[in-house]
DNA sequence: CTCGTCACCGTAACCGGTTAAATCCTCCTG
DNA sequence: CAGGAGGATTTAACCGGTTACGGTGACGAG
């Protein structure tokens, strides 16, 4: 990759334009120094019209893209940002990463994406890779992460964003998704239509994000039906673990009118197995879910769920990380986020002799 | 950024491992050169056993993690891939991106994930800044795109592989995924079913996606069923698009008994809407989809569909960066992928009447 | 004992930019 | 007309690595 010596180095700039010029052909073509190349390029400092338009038609005769390189390893700034997610093919993350990819094209920013895929040394991995690409920031979009690397961040005084996770400090923001307001909504909804014995199906307990959501479903029970017993089934977030749940709940005891799901992939498992014991949804069994995913509403029937508004996130993590990343050494925030209730067609009052 | 002059760097490594340890404080920790240490990293040359550990110690103490953009800019070899994709949120790619993610994970890549949205003008912003990240390589997923960027492409050396698109060539693969043959097996399912009055729901004409599986369609319908003229519904690739394609079906005049959709979104419009008219499917109606995206089995009925191999897409789509990356100058490669039918429920024979 | 070979390691040029500081003009003021 | 003042440019050090090439010491052969 070295040059060969002074000769060809003195050779004219248009040698060069056809494989990659450099700002010093540019210089030599406009007749100019580089630093003078560079604050044209970078409006670092004032430039006369005539100077720099003889530059711009410089960089436009060589055809020159500057080494983006080159320039964060001079000036030490990137314009990357490193975006973790979980598992990008889980329809939570699309839209978020979208959402996350349009806020940071729009500032300049070029996003890595990393797909842990559930797995933490992967993560551990990752992260070091983008210690050594010296990013801006990173935004960490999933649950599965080893506090000893977060450690490891805040050392290398990385900028980074979490999502429902650790606290905030320097350089350090959170995204905090209030699933609890959603949940209430939900519980209060079909408590209003007049149901009483409503039972929640859960995310794994492994998932912080499904154990929030299961609090929240036995405090807003406490709340609004004291002397019923809440009951949890567990699933796995996947359409199979709603259709396992549902199935217990046919085999259990007393038949629920209400269900609240921890996510709407397993509500549809959940409504498939239902609806092939011959029940009718919404008129035997209500059904919420949770996520808002975007077959949601084109389900027969449209499901009522709670929204989490992915798009916001994305959007509210990259503000987060500007924030921390043009303004170093400033203190992080903390992003609230509610959920909201979604009411369509797959919620409705409890049978006549169920009441 | 720029540090102070000698005596700041005379310090001692270890007032440094707080912040970014360089190769130079390893190399004074270890006591050799910084040659050394990088040939102990990279292993590009024969180093003693006993001047490696002490390297590795040093690296360890200090906390060092090599500057990626140095490296890059000083070697010229970049390990990062740019991956273009039209919409992140289109079911269709977030499973490609995971694989092609995963696989480029393996051998030491990152991708750089660029969403054009659907917008010309955004990719060719894109593919610059991917030049001047001087990326080892570009996966064009996506079908909008100038042919003067792919001449630019071209100029600049970029090795690149494409979705259905560019002839191959100098450091120029292409991804080449045979819509034909899972047409043709939809079709000639159906015929052998015994359906005779089958018609197809296109996507919008400016996809060449859509064309060639519309155009795909019409040939087998020739081959098949020569007496029978073949009809196609413009739909638009999404949800309501198929909506609005069957309710145009509903309002033709003979009701087709075999539909074949262009994508699975659009499937699932269309048997809303049938079902609203108060058919079912496949009763009354057989429904074939097409990308099989993951949903596709978990609706009721589960879709047959054309299963356009997206993994593999991913995959196979690295593979071929590799060889153009780890050979220049090699030709790039022609890699066919085949689509094909897989049968699910919402296919039967048709009604006794319309035989 | 001298010399060549070989294995190992260090020296220094270079990658392509940024930017503090120095230089060079031009113009204004006393 | 000398002496700044101040804006436009250039000079050159630096970012943190890679790598061609040269130097050094040990060792075997002549």
């Amino acid at each position: 990759m070295l040059r060969k010596k002074t000769l060809e180095k003195r050779q004219p700039a248009n040698d060069r334009t056809a494989l990659a010029a450099r700002i010093k052909d540019v210089a030599l073509e406009a007749g100019v120094s580089t630093a003078t190349v560079s604050h044209v390029i970078n409006k670092t400092k004032h430039v006369t019209d005539r100077t720099r338009e003889r530059v711009l038609g410089a960089i436009e005769r060589c055809n020159y893209y500057p080494n983006a390189h080159a320039r964060t390893l001079a000036s030490g700034r990137s314009k990357m940002i490193g975006l973790l997610v979980s598992d990008i093919a889980n329809p939570f993350f699309p839209e978020l990463v979208k959402s996350f990819e349009t806020a940071s094209f729009d500032r300049g920013y070029n996003i890595i994406l990393l797909n842990t895929n559930y797995d933490a040394k992967r993560a551990a991995d990752y992260v070091r890779r983008l210690i050594e690409l010296k990013v801006a920031g990173v935004a960490l979009m999933t649950s599965e992460l080893d506090p000893a690397l977060i450690d490891e961040l805040a050392r290398k005084r990385v900028n980074v964003v979490f999502h429902n996770l650790g606290t905030v400090g320097q350089h350090m923001s959170n995204m905090l998704v209030d699933y609890r307001v959603g949940i209430e909504e939900a519980v209060y909804h079909l408590v209003s239509l007049g149901h009483r014995k409503i039972v929640h199906v859960s995310g794994p307990a492994c998932f912080r994000s499904a154990v929030i959501r299961r609090e929240a479903f036995i405090e807003s029970m406490l709340r609004h039906l004291p002397e019923v017993p809440a009951t949890v089934y567990e699933g796995d977030f996947k359409f199979e673990g709603g259709r396992r749940a549902a199935s217990e709940i046919l085999a259990g005891g007393e038949m629920p009118t209400g269900v609240v799901v921890a996510n709407d992939m397993m509500a549809f498992g959940v409504i498939q197995e239902f609806r092939a014991a011959g029940l009718t949804i919404p008129r035997d069994v209500s059904i919420v879910g949770f996520d808002d995913i975007s077959f949601a509403a084109q389900t027969d029937p449209p499901l009522t769920t709670v929204h989490s508004p992915r798009l916001e996130i994305g959007r509210r993590a990259v503000e987060a990380l500007m924030m921390t990343i043009e303004r170093p050494g400033q203190q992080g925030v903390e992003v609230r986020i509610p959920t909201y209730l979604v009411k369509r067609g797959s919620t409705a009052p409890p049978p006549m002799g169920a009441r």
